[in-house]
DNA sequence: ATGGCCGCCTTTGGCGGA
């Protein structure tokens, strides 16, 4: 039996809900983990939602910005939403598969803080919210997966890109959030430090290059091809024996008003 | 750096995204 769950950052579920169904009728996952919905939760098309075969929704949103939600075709339980950093600002939901091949797994999804222009938590309050936030991520027991028997998986729009290969231009990017030498030993860190198994590079191992966001300021951002890889999959290792697949949708970024991030989709045999 | 865009708001310009 295979689980397939997917994670995208759709950049306003109101706006987008039918680009959402065409990749859903296409695609088919188990479960689709959203972030940046942009909606609070009396908002949300859920049956929109429903109507694409989702019955089991979970959802974690606010006012305008930020927002996560999980659509599942199988039962959940034990839904939790935690607030990082003494904000209340719907960047994290999980959730637990209740039926199905991956019943019992534990599912975490993640928006973390962009982090604004400079790259200095003294003078930017955003980025040392990002940092902060990476601090509380690495210190939390529900992340720290190794060692165990424990299922769990954790994706999401994490707003880093910790390897070389994972950004079109590493040496042009060391200086711009997202890719700056400290966020990407903090990210490792807390991948490495939690026991986590990176799926996409499991599967994909460097010197491939590997993208998830093209901006939406490149004028033609297929032929310049100048991504950065900030959406993730991480696998406890219990579940690393599972691994099948990951699809990147590149093809996504190309259809009528995209969002500037791209559905990731990951197969597990289980 | 891509910085030339996009989406939100009790909107018409400012903020946040990355």
């Amino acid at each position: 039996m295979t689980l397939t769950i997917a994670t995208w950052n759709i950049n306003s579920v109101r706006l987008r809900i039918e680009t959402v169904a065409r990749f859903v009728a296409e695609h088919q996952p188990d479960v689709l983990c959203l972030q940046e919905t942009k909606c609070i939760d009396g908002q949300f098309p859920l049956a929109d939602v429903k109507r694409m075969g989702y019955e089991h929704t979970a959802i974690h949103g606010q006012k305008g910005y930020h927002g996560v939600a999980v659509f599942s075709r199988f039962a959940l339980k034990d839904v939790d939403r935690k607030a990082f950093c003494d904000k209340n600002d719907a960047r994290h939901i999980a959730v637990t598969l209740a039926e199905g091949p991956g019943a019992g797994t534990r599912i975490h999804n993640f928006y973390v803080p962009a982090g604004g222009d400079e790259p200095d938590p003294a003078i930017n309050e955003k980025f040392a919210h990002k940092l902060g936030f990476l601090d509380e991520m690495e210190a939390w027991d529900a992340l720290r997966v190794g060692g165990g028997a424990s299922k769990t998986v954790l994706v999401g729009d994490l707003n880093i890109a910790p390897l070389e290969h994972d950004v079109w231009s590493s040496k042009q990017l060391t200086k711009v959030v997202s890719h700056t030498p400290l966020e990407r030993r903090r990210l490792t860190e807390v991948a490495t430090n939690g026991g986590w198994v990176d799926m996409m590079r499991a599967l994909t191992p460097e010197p491939q290059k590997l993208y998830t966001w093209w901006s939406y300021r490149s004028p033609d951002w297929d032929a310049a091809d100048k991504g950065r890889r900030l959406d993730h999959v991480w696998l406890s290792p219990a579940l690393a024996p599972a691994m099948r697949q990951v699809k990147v949708l590149r093809e996504a970024r190309g259809w009528d008003r995209p969002s500037d991030h791209v559905p990731v989709v990951a197969t597990l045999a289980l």
